[in-house]
DNA sequence: GTGAAAGCGCTAACAA
DNA sequence: TTGTTAGCGCTTTCAC
């Protein structure tokens, strides 16, 4: 039951075989010059003594690991960064890559720490989801010695690397515009925000880039629409669903009560249906209401919920190419990819100009 | 833009400290005996030179990685791996070890390979969620080379590792006697099977041990609350959302349509809600509803729905803390760790008797 | 086409 | 307490 299996090595191979470490390892590897003869007798030996090679020695000659780090906030009730994770493994396996992933919780010191970790293990290179405060000197490159590095879903304050990011301005504000053109005129926008201790109708500072590109959206798009600027009521939340809720309540028991929210994550959405279900409000029937980033829930409740679509496993497949390619080629440049986003209609906004559902 | 950093490593260090090797990594690696000041100095040099030592080289040494591999099926519309990832990960790091993750997409090849992949990346332990058809030699102890395994969530045939499942059948039972005492007698069942071509209402074979506990709770619940054996209608569903929509509907026009749905996972789960939307049908109204897995979408949807809770982040801790231990203490011991579930009473079953919530 | 030998960065006997 | 040295498993010049 506990007896130890020898672990056959390349000199096992080799000796089995009655060649030396050196024409072994050509032979499996497939460099140099071998004898056809003899390479094929090299593997069928290796085959039989069930030889796998030892990539730890192998990245020790060569110095790469083929493994990339992935730092990432994991919220598993946002089924972004879900997907995202996913995506990313899956296109690093694609390339013979595997992918060492660390949580951050949205904790700047967690961020550090396991990039630490994951430079120690001599990772090829790094995708890291920022977290949105603090300052992020263990991302630039002489902490990271020369290790190629990319950043998802948002920037980070003086890091000069790739970024992977979305281009939520412009669906928030056709969002808007859409709502506005079935005739909401009072609409509120449920905003999450890292770092402030309680709701707040005014904007804090220091929001991150992605938040900020859908703030902005919003506001843009209000504009289009030639809102006057009292139409739009704001509640920044921090992460806590019952803070969430009491934000909505905030919203749904003002002088005009918003016909129209726009919610800036999944999370956010989930406080509304919380507080509509309590009200007995029925979404894309007395509420209306937008979210970003689709889910297979979002598509099946109340009949679909409209949403701001990310492409997020296309944003990922990419950052794993340019993080690749800076792998190959260390030129040090790096670029900003903004991929699009699309407005999703589907049955939660309501055409108050008929009192019925714009695609029904 | 592009000058190389230098990667300090242990000799630099030694040297620009005026030891040796030896001395250098005794004093950063806190072991055997080294003078007070010179530990202190060659820390304080170190640190200057921002050396971070160098993992792969250490795993050479002593033959350990500190790393985890995890083969996981990703499946991003249910929560519950994405849970269970982000558990593992957690439970890993706490301990100090990394985790390199792999995706199968329940595919038996992919498997194979990510392990072997792993294997030759020389992780320490292997978490898997075996993919539920196929044989599974590649996860046996020669195979695997004495490298400690535990299965998660599901056990696999042949496979003699320790292995932590949830007891779904105990609370699946208590769903449907819960259902019973309501009034309902109509009862229908749609299970998720991997390997099915089309939905069938016979049980096939071969389905993996998680969905035989539930199928099992169901019938063990019906024999309790002595239904009749027509009264619980089934169907087997493949992995598609449009064939599960079809079970749904066959389920809905049968002749004696179910009040009471019991879905065996999150995506049976989305297919009901879709053809109750396109239906007019109202869960928690004219139509009742029990899950399994809680999820934070659960929770909110028609004022909470009644779940099957299963504690994955506890399962994933203890499968990590087991695997730990056989890390350390190889003695090939396996046992079957089998967590209780919960049945979470919310809004989604109706009353029959009074034609009320249950809860309300 | 094949072998001998050096060495990636580190740790652990063994000496001193 | 500290230094010397060997070697983990592999790849890669350099000779032959």
């Amino acid at each position: 039951m506990n007896e130890p299996v020898s672990v056959p090595t390349l000199v096992g191979v080799a000796a089995a075989a009655g060649v030396s470490r050196a024409t072994a390892s050509r032979a499996l590897s497939g460099y140099g010059r071998v004898g056809a003869k003899t390479a094929a007798h090299v593997q069928k030996i290796a085959d039989e003594l069930g030889y796998i090679p030892n990539q730890t020695a192998q990245a020790m000659r060569h110095g790469r690991t083929k493994t990339l780090g992935l730092v990432i906030i994991s919220n598993f009730t946002n089924a972004y960064f879900d997907r995202a994770t996913k995506a990313i493994v899956d296109a690093a396996a694609e390339s013979g890559f595997q992918v060492l992933v660390s949580n951050t919780a949205e904790n700047l010191g967690a961020e550090r720490e396991a990039v630490t970790h994951l430079l120690e293990k001599q990772v090829d290179g790094l995708i890291v989801v920022p977290v949105p405060i603090g300052s992020h000197e263990h991302l630039l490159t002489p902490a990271l010695r020369n290790t190629p590095i990319v950043l998802f879903d948002r920037k980070a304050d003086g890091v000069n690397a790739s970024t992977f990011t979305t281009d939520d301005l412009t669906s928030c504000a056709a969002a808007i515009e859409y709502a506005v053109s079935l005739g909401h005129r009072d609409i509120g926008c449920l905003v999450r925000v890292a770092g402030i201790p309680a709701v707040t109708s005014v904007q804090p500072d220091g929001i991150i880039s992605s938040i900020m590109g859908r703030i902005n959206g919003i506001k843009h798009g209000a504009a289009a629409a030639t809102l006057p600027a009292n139409s739009v009521q704001w509640r920044f939340v921090p992460a806590s669903l019952e803070v969430a809720q009491s934000g909505v309540e905030q919203l749904l028991d003002s002088p005009h009560p918003p016909t129209f929210i726009f919610t800036s994550n999944n999370d956010m959405l989930l406080a509304v249906l919380a507080v509509a279900q309590k009200r007995g409000l029925v979404i894309g029937q007395n509420l209306s209401i937008v979210t970003v980033d689709d889910s297979p829930w979002a598509q099946v409740l109340g009949g679909g919920l409209t949403v701001v679509a990310r492409p997020v496993e296309k944003l990922a497949a990419e950052a794993v190419a340019e993080l690749l390619r800076q792998i190959e080629h260390p030129d040090g440049i790096s670029h900003d990819v903004v991929l699009p986003t699309e407005l999703l209609i589907r049955q939660s906004v309501v055409d108050l100009r008929h009192g019925i559902h714009p695609a029904s």
